[in-house]
DNA sequence: AACCGATTCAACCGCAGTAAC
DNA sequence: TGTTACTGCGGTTGAATCGGT
């Protein structure tokens, strides 16, 4: 057996907190205090809630010092830089502000700063490369089949089929059918990744099955301006060094969509400083960066950690003070260690590749 | 003044890690 | 040691409010 239930979930008020239920609540705990025990508190308070919503109610309004109304310049700043370092650890970034909740933060960043920020980078269409396939507008397909792939040997998607990573791309590719002309049936039995490579593979792989039988191709729109991402920053497949960081970057990995904020971000990295991000938008090409030639001499030594510079950089002015935050994710249980990594090239292109601590100059990889 | 879509934000929900039994 | 509650967190919801027409 285990513990005796909390409450009677059936007998317990939802909803909006009355006044008078503010002040009992207030009352009791300035009284009392929690005891550490919340379950047991709205009953000795004589209150028909659930501690849940007691905790939450005194925690997010009405505990002393708490700070409502207008973040400040600064606030803002730190709300920015902390996002970016770590994500959305709302409680981590509340214990940065006095008097600030994680919900209030939560809150003012979903609804506000995020669209502040959203306004200071140019949208995908105008930063990005042409898009090869099928044309050269930015619509947003919702269900799309192809009759060929949107992708080219080059592609990074392409890459991480060829490894034989497939099954982690399910969530871009939901399937692919294969015509027959012979029989004139369809049948999907061909995994993704073998006609990936018997269409694509460079090199003289056999295409006679797939020279005259296009495949179709069916892809998962995403959402928005999102786009796809894969790589490291997903799958976690660095190499590290001696010393901790991370000295190359695979194909390896997952795939997700990234979302808005993430893009003007920049991703973060569970190694130290280097990051190299592969992404795709809605099943087409997509301009991947990460100019790594310099990562020594420019990135890989900035005492702040960062690696490149990011639009939020730009606003935010992330500096050296941020060290302090790096501190904080690794106190936190946490192994990540923030790095800001996305970056354009002059041409304004993403880029990416792999890393070799021995050569500051090497390949650079564009798609 | 009435309507309606957009925005805000308090509160809820569900999950994961931890603690109690 | 297994089961179940507790706690804290982040994501989501929806009622209230705002603002434009």
């Amino acid at each position: 057996m285990g513990r005796a239930p909390c409450c009677d979930k059936a007998n317990v008020k939802k909803g909006p907190w009355s006044p008078e239920e503010d002040s009992k609540l207030k009352e009791y705990i300035e009284k009392h205090g929690t005891g550490g025990n919340w379950i047991a508190l709205p009953q000795k308070a004589g209150l028909k809630r659930c501690g849940k919503s007691c905790r939450l109610r005194w925690l997010n309004y009405l505990r002393p010092n708490i700070k409502h109304g207008e973040f400040s310049d600064e606030e803002d700043r730190i709300i920015c830089n902390l996002f970016a370092n770590i994500g959305s650890r709302w409680s981590i970034i509340a214990a940065q502000l006095p008097g600030r909740t994680d919900n209030d933060i939560k809150n003012y960043w979903n609804t506000k700063l995020k669209k502040k920020l959203m306004g200071l980078v140019p949208p995908i269409s105008q930063r990005k490369i042409p898009l090869p396939f099928p044309n050269s507008s930015h619509e947003i397909p919702t269900s799309t089949t192809y009759n060929q792939p949107l992708l080219s040997s080059s592609s990074s998607l392409y890459r991480s089929f060829s490894s034989g990573l497939e099954h982690q791309m399910s969530n871009i590719i939901l399937s692919s059918t294969y015509p027959n002309p012979t029989t004139g049936t369809t049948t999907t039995s061909l995994n993704f990744q073998t006609q990936m490579q018997e269409k694509y593979l460079v090199g003289g792989t056999s295409t006679t099955t797939t020279t005259n039988n296009p495949i179709q191709y069916n892809y998962i729109p995403v959402k928005d301006n999102n786009i796809l991402v894969f790589g490291s920053d997903q799958g976690r497949s660095c190499s590290s060094s001696s010393d901790g960081s991370c000295n190359q970057i695979s194909y390896v990995g997952g795939c997700r969509e990234l979302k808005q904020e993430e893009q003007i971000m920049g991703f973060r990295h569970h190694h130290q400083g280097y990051n190299i991000n592969m992404a795709n938008f809605n099943g087409f090409e997509e301009q991947m960066m990460i100019n790594y030639e310099n990562h020594h001499n420019l990135w890989g030594e900035k005492s702040n950690g960062y690696f490149g510079e990011s639009s939020l950089e730009k606003y935010c002015g992330l500096g050296d003070e941020n060290d302090h935050f790096k501190q904080l994710i690794s106190s936190s249980s946490n192994s990540n260690n923030p790095s800001i990594i996305n970056s354009y090239d002059s041409n304004n292109n993403y880029g990416y590749g792999n890393i070799d601590e021995n050569k500051t100059q090497d390949k650079v990889m564009y798609f």
